[in-house]
Formats: C-alpha cells, sequence, structure tokens
DNA sequence: GTGGTCTAGACCACC
DNA sequence: GTGGTCTAGACCACA
C-alpha cells in the first residue's frame, strides 16, 4: 500500500496520515473504499498496532475516514474543506519556511512553482475547482 | 529582534532558527553583523543559554553564521550554497505535504501561488538571481 | 563496554564518539547492533544523559548509527562512505601535525609506519579494501 | 610569515604553536633567528597581543625558542627531543584517531603512507637521521 | 567578555 | 520502555 521509515524524524502515525491523505487526493482511495484493519496495516507497514490505531483516530478526527462498529473503516463520503482560519495560518507560515529552506538550498522560485504545477497535475487537479 | 513562543509545538531553539534564517534572507542581518551573544539572546527572548547555543550551534552547521572564539558570533558570508540532493527531496517533499494539507484545508491553488509571489518580495527577491 | 577518563582534555561526548568509532570498525559492533540505551550507556560510564546524547546525535548526523523511535538507537548499514573533500584536508592537515610532533618527541618514521601496520590489522584490515 | 584561521576549531595560540613548530621543521625558522616580537607578530597574524605571548611562552616552555631580556625572542639552538613516555603515547593514540577518521571518510591505507612519506621529504627528511 | 562542556532533574511524545 | 527538549546553575578555556 505504500511504505514507512523509521528512521524519519516525524513520528510513524503521521507518517501514515499523510500517505493515507495522499492516497484519497490521488484518487487511489474513493470514498466508500474499505481500509485495512489496524492489524492488517500494522504487519504490512511493519508498526505497532497502537501506531496505526492512533492514525486511524485522528484521520477520523478529521473527518476522512469512518468506523463502522464491527463492519470496518471506510474512506468517509463527506469531504468537508472547512476553511478554518488557524489551519490556514498555519499552512502559510509553513509554506513560508519551505521558501527560506529552498532558497538556502539553491531551489529557484521557478523550480517550486513547476513542482506545484506536477503535483496538482498529480492530484487530479483537485484544485482549481 | 524577534519573539517565540514558548507554547507552541515547535521547539524553542528551530524557532530560532527559523527566526534568524528569515532575518538573513530578509537583509535585516547582514553578512559579518554580529549576533546577540548567546547570554544576550537568551535573556531577550526568555530561554536558556543552552537553548539559544543549541540553534547558535545548527546555523553555524548549516554555515549561515560563525564563532570568532571568544569573540563572538557573526553572520557568515555564505559562500557555499551547494546543491544538495538529499536536502532538495526533502525540500520537495514537505511541499507536496503543504499542497496536500492546503487541499484539505479548502486552499486554492492560486492563494498558494499568490503567498508564494509575496514571500519573493518580503525576502527582497533573494531567489532569481 | 568501554571507558571514559573524566579528567582528560578531551571532552567526555567526544571520547564517546571515539571509543563507537572504533567499536565498530574492529568488528565489535555490526550493523544493525542495538546500542545501549540513553540511560544505560550513561549509567555504564557514570555521565549525564545529556552527554550520552549529545554523542549519539553527532554519530547519527555522520551516519554511523541511526535511531528508531521509541525503539532505541543501533549500528546503521553505513552505505555512505562519500569522500567529502573538505574532511578529507582536514584529516591531512592532523597528520601533519601528527609528525611535527612526533618528530618533536623524537620518534622515527619507521616507528610511526609500524604503528601503522599494527592498527590496521587491529581493525581487522579493514583499509584495503 | 603564516596565517590563521579565527574560525577554526583550534585555539588561535595552539594554531600559532603549530605553525612556528612547522617553520622551524621545514628549515625556514634555523637555530638563532629572530622572532618578530609580540607586537609586531599579533599585528601580523591579527590576534591578541596576549594570545601570541601565550604561544612564545608555551614554545618557550618546550625549549624550542629562547628570550634573551631586551634582545628579543630566537628559535633555541637546542634541540632537546627528549623521549617522553607519556607524549608517545598521546601522540600514537592521536595517530590512532586519524587512522579511524581516515577510514570513515574512505582514505586508503596507501593514501596515508604516501602523504607521510611526502611531508617527510617536506620536512627535509627530519626523520631517518 | 565570549562560547563550550557538564550535571541534575524535569517533562513530553512516541512506540 | 525510548529519545528529545528544556531549565538552572556550574566550571572552564579562550581572547
Amino acid at each position: 500500500m505504500f511504505e514507512i521509515d523509521p528512521r524519519s524524524a516525524t513520528p510513524i502515525y503521521e507518517q501514515i496520515i499523510k500517505k493515507m491523505k495522499e492516497l484519497c487526493i490521488k484518487g487511489v482511495l474513493k470514498p466508500g473504499d474499505k481500509l485495512p484493519s489496524v492489524r492488517e496495516m500494522s504487519s504490512m507497514i511493519i508498526a505497532n498496532p497502537n501506531t496505526v490505531s492512533k492514525a486511524y483516530k485522528e484521520l477520523e478526527r478529521e473527518g476522512l475516514i469512518e468506523t463502522l462498529r464491527g463492519r470496518g473503516t471506510f474512506v468517509s463520503k463527506m469531504v468537508q474543506k472547512k476553511l478554518d482560519e488557524e489551519k490556514i495560518e498555519i499552512i502559510k507560515e509553513e509554506l513560508r519556511q519551505i521558501m527560506i529552506d529552498a532558497f538556502y538550498a539553491g531551489i529557484s522560485f521557478e523550480q517550486i512553482y513547476q513542482w506545484m504545477k506536477d503535483m496538482n497535475n498529480e492530484f487530479a487537479n483537485a484544485f482549481h475547482k
């Protein structure tokens, strides 16, 4: 399904969240699709079940997935996209840091813009609606 | 000089690093400028000298500043800017995450691009050279 | 595991780094081996956990070890061994100083060469490959 | 005469000592030669007179130079070369560290040996007597 | 005055 | 359990 890097500085549960979001945005995972159970997932990516559970709980809290008692976990149909001012400020601040890091890494403005366009394509042009 | 948020999830020493980079890229701090001493800075931002020291050490490792024994710490000339493939991949991956988060926060592609242009201006058009 | 001299002029954290490198090069520590935890090591060598942590961090930065979140620290596979020009110059300069000091200490050229060969044997002929 | 690097991790006074020893061993400075005064030297290499003084004192303690009251400082005629067991052990230990660092930097055994021979030539074959 | 090292002890996130 | 961060306070070498 995807791979996680236990050596990475970002926590494993966060890596799972990110990967799941990516799969959803790319359309690999569609609304209504059933996710692997916590146990299945934990053996697939070689992680502690508690860690997977934590990721699923957070994804559920964010509304991306839903748990149906006894049936399993599914990709949620409702894509909320609430405009949370606080969240937007955080993202803007993160973007600022990326720009600064990119400058020090010698990356050009155009390169970043190109990457963004590529990613938008990759995401099936999820933006622009 | 700048402010630190001790409640933030990002460690104080990282906040210092980010702020310093920003001051440098904006031209507020110029090559050769003397930084506040570890003790001065620690009292300015109300943090432990060790925490400031950790930030300074990391900035030195990255080549942004240099310390002259017994004299203090100074903004370096930054001759490097070597293209580190690994670093570039990390930045690209971070950008990807930003894009994903932005999508879920309901931010438009154009909005992100506008922010990028604004930041480039703010950074005295450090890019493009 | 090894001993540290708290009276030595070389910092404890550097002594740890050196000893660990030596254990690795001698084959006592093999890739994948788990290192003592920071707390274990600190009680073993009677030093502060922070000091051990500093040594581990530096070893990780150099790529000799890697930490798996919440699981511990392990000897890494060491795929790198990239030829860093700057690093090589530093080593050459250090060698020059050794030669000068050896001359003033009355040590012969042959003696140094013999020591080098002995060490190479001790290191399981790590060189020459 | 020579240059010192205020950014280096090795103290300035030690850098001076090393450079002086190197000049002596290379034959640039010969027994009886007059050294620049502390003030001259400090302005030449842009360092604090106290720092130069500290270096001169240490060199005098080691017997490499001599101060004649009111006349100045001169390269000493007596090259002692006392076989100090403790000093020899220290040098051997330093050599061991160099070998370890060289291994991790990917430098070959032959390369080190070649450097040693080159340096010996540079030192006017000071060794081999 | 400067930064570098170390200790003791605390709290936290992650697994 | 693991390592990561932070504080308070100490001592030292260097310039």
